[in-house]
RNA sequence: GCUUCCUUAGCUCAGCCGGUUAGAGCAUCUGACUGUUAAUCAGAGGGUCCCUGGUUCGAGCCCAGGAGGGAGCGCCA
């Protein structure tokens, strides 16, 4: 019994979805065509945005059923279509209207209006203005007198605020309670060439929604300029600043730049891994990562720390480079780099230095140091030049406020080409300087950042390119000059940041490197698969390191890189 | 890690040789003003002078220690 009821409502349920199929077949269709400027129905355009593909007007062909065994329609049939508000055509008019007549021209539908960007609007040609539009933002500065108010909304797509004109005959003074510097509001009105001086476009209101408030007298941002100290105590609202706003767009341009750079030339992007197991990649100071208790750790016979019980199994920090796990796959293909977050455990207190950066690392087989440089300098310049093209508002901001000079010496990077020369000529340069330093020249010695900065900023006076550096101040992996003292390095210098770039050509010969690593004390167990790209398929190849927020730095002409990141990270501070 | 400077209203800062009730601009609040745009004008409120101790008849100011911040240097990207 019970069997035959299930069979029962099986055959129930399958002869529900054959009827609801050939139902589906004889339905008439509003087919979607895609959405079509207010030109096809004037009179609807006053009801839809211009802007985007959002919130404007649908054009819809009406589609007969096409089943395989129903004939066409004839002419002068009935037939529905879904009851949403639409724009009849044939008589001009918009309505519900559900039943039409057999042929019928497509049907308009007003889609409901949406959000436009601010950017979107202040780039509104002139023959597109006087239509209803919707933006959301921040309430910048409110100003007017009991006639009309005037509100700067601002909402991150652009330097620039939109004037929100809210008319006393619209707006009480009720109405307008909370929208204050900081408040989220929305706003409904008409987008019209402004009466004022000061901005092509405004919004005349018809209505404004406060999300949010921001009650006035514990808001931090206020309509001036305040310090960047200031600001660096207020991280999760300095976003919400003409200048963290700029930095923040230009340092977007810069992270796209790069990866469309790298992406037309042929790299591939390769992800290294953030926790490694090993601590002799050379770089500095590295932070342990464990899940150990910190307070009762699990100790070995001889009372040092004992790793194997840790999460790894080993003692694991994070990394400081990617770069040898991007000779990894350079010498498979071919052309890659590398683009994440670093971490560097260095008590460095500078404007130049952060604990938590940001590193680009291309890696190229078959390159040599000439190549190298050809690349580290092509692709710094290409960076600059697209800031400039993209980024125009932004930096001239930060230009007329920060840094006069800037878009001078953008350009001026952008076009020229960089200096080359030998640690050794740098020396000899520097010896017979007449500008006392501090600290002495002397051919072995590493250079200090006055040395650097006199090579950039007055003797060369452009970006500089040192190579050949003495071996003793370069890291292991540096392929060997022929001379036996230098090594294949470059670092790329830039005036009023120094050393933005470290790179060379790596040592492709198996015997040199070990020995190299021998002389230095790095450990070969650890870096045992390192070893192991020498031995099978070994080739020349190089690469370098980019910090990125030093490229920033440079670009916005910012003076201090906690202001280039975000949520800054360096000793003694990891708020936010 | 080293050197050096700073800490006074919500913010940016004055504050003389140690002297009576600590000031300004901006912000906030109230009012005025028919299109402002760093709006303007008038008025009002707003202070643990970073903390602790000391010197002194008397300390925002001088001394010692501590905390926080900036700049420069080192390490580097």
């Amino acid at each position: 019994m019970q069997q035959f009821d299930k069979l029962y409502l099986l055959r129930r349920e399958l002869l529900r979805k054959k009827l609801a199929k050939v139902e589906a077949l004889h339905k008439w269709k509003v087919g979607s065509a895609g959405f079509q400027p207010a030109r096809d129905a004037p009179k609807l355009a006053e009801a839809g945005a211009w802007h985007g593909r959002q919130g404007g007007l649908k054009r819809a062909a009406i589609k007969p059923p096409t089943a395989p065994n129903i004939p066409p329609p004839r002419p002068g049939a009935t037939f529905t279509v879904p009851s949403a508000p639409f724009f009849d055509p044939t008589l001009l008019t918009c309505g519900l209207k559900t039943r039409f007549t057999w042929p019928h021209p497509p049907l308009v539908f007003a889609m409901s209006i949406a959000r436009s960007t601010v950017q979107q609007l202040l780039a509104t040609p002139a023959d597109h203005l006087d239509r209803e539009v919707l933006a959301k933002g921040w309430v910048r500065a409110r100003r007017g007198n009991k006639y009309v108010q005037f509100i700067a909304l601002n909402d991150g797509s652009c330097l620039a605020n939109l004037q929100v004109v809210a008319a006393a005959e619209h707006f009480s003074d009720e109405a307008l309670t909370g929208v204050a510097n900081g408040a989220a509001v929305a706003v409904r009105g008409r987008l019209v060439a402004s009466q004022g001086k000061g901005q092509a476009v405004e919004i005349q209101a018809t209505e404004i929604t406060l999300y949010g408030g921001a009650d006035q007298e514990t808001y931090p941002l206020q309509t001036k300029q305040h310090s960047l100290e200031f600001l660096r105590e207020q991280a999760h609202l300095r976003p919400r600043t003409n200048t963290f706003g700029a930095v923040l767009r230009v340092r977007h341009a810069l992270a796209y730049g790069i990866h469309k750079y790298f992406n037309d030339n042929g790299f591939y992007y390769v992800h290294t891994p953030i926790v490694t197991g090993s601590d002799a990649e050379g770089a500095g100071q590295m932070f342990r990562v464990t899940t150990l208790a910190p307070e009762h750790p699990p100790r070995t016979a001889d009372g040092s720390v004992d790793y194997s019980e840790d999460f790894f199994g080993k003692a694991t920090n994070l990394t400081v480079s990617g770069q040898l796990e991007a000779e990894i796959a350079a010498m498979a293909l071919g052309k890659v780099y590398t683009f994440g977050p670093t971490f560097r455990a260095e008590n460095s207190n500078t404007a130049r230095h952060l604990a938590e950066f940001w590193m680009i690392e291309p890696e190229v087989a078959f390159n040599e140091l000439p190549e190298n440089m050809n690349l580290a300098e092509d692709f710094l310049r290409s960076l600059v030049r697209y800031a400039l093209e993209h980024c125009a508002a932004d930096l001239a901001f930060l230009a007329e406020h920060y840094d006069k000079d800037l878009l001078e010496r953008l350009r001026f990077v952008a076009d020229t080409d960089f200096e080359r020369l030998t640690y050794t000529a740098a020396i000899e340069i520097l010896k017979s300087a007449k500008k006392k330093f501090e600290f002495p020249v002397d051919w072995g010695t590493d250079l200090q950042s006055e040395h650097e900065r006199y090579l950039v900023e007055q003797h060369f006076k452009k970006p500089v390119i040192l190579t050949n550096y003495p071996k003793e101040i370069k890291a292991f992996y540096m392929k060997l000059d022929e001379d036996g003292r230098t090594v294949r390095a470059m670092d790329v210098l830039f005036p009023g940041i120094g050393e933005i770039i470290g790179g060379s050509q790596r040592e492709e010969d198996l015997g040199k490197l070990k020995a190299r690593m021998a002389e230095m004390h790095v450990p070969e167990e650890e870096l045992w698969w390192y070893l192991e790209l020498r031995k099978y398929g070994t080739a020349p190849h190089a690469g370098f390191g980019l910090g990125f927020e030093r490229l920033v730095l440079f670009v916005t002409g910012m003076a201090n890189i906690r202001d280039v990141i975000p949520f800054p990270r360096y000793p003694k501070n990891a708020a936010f």
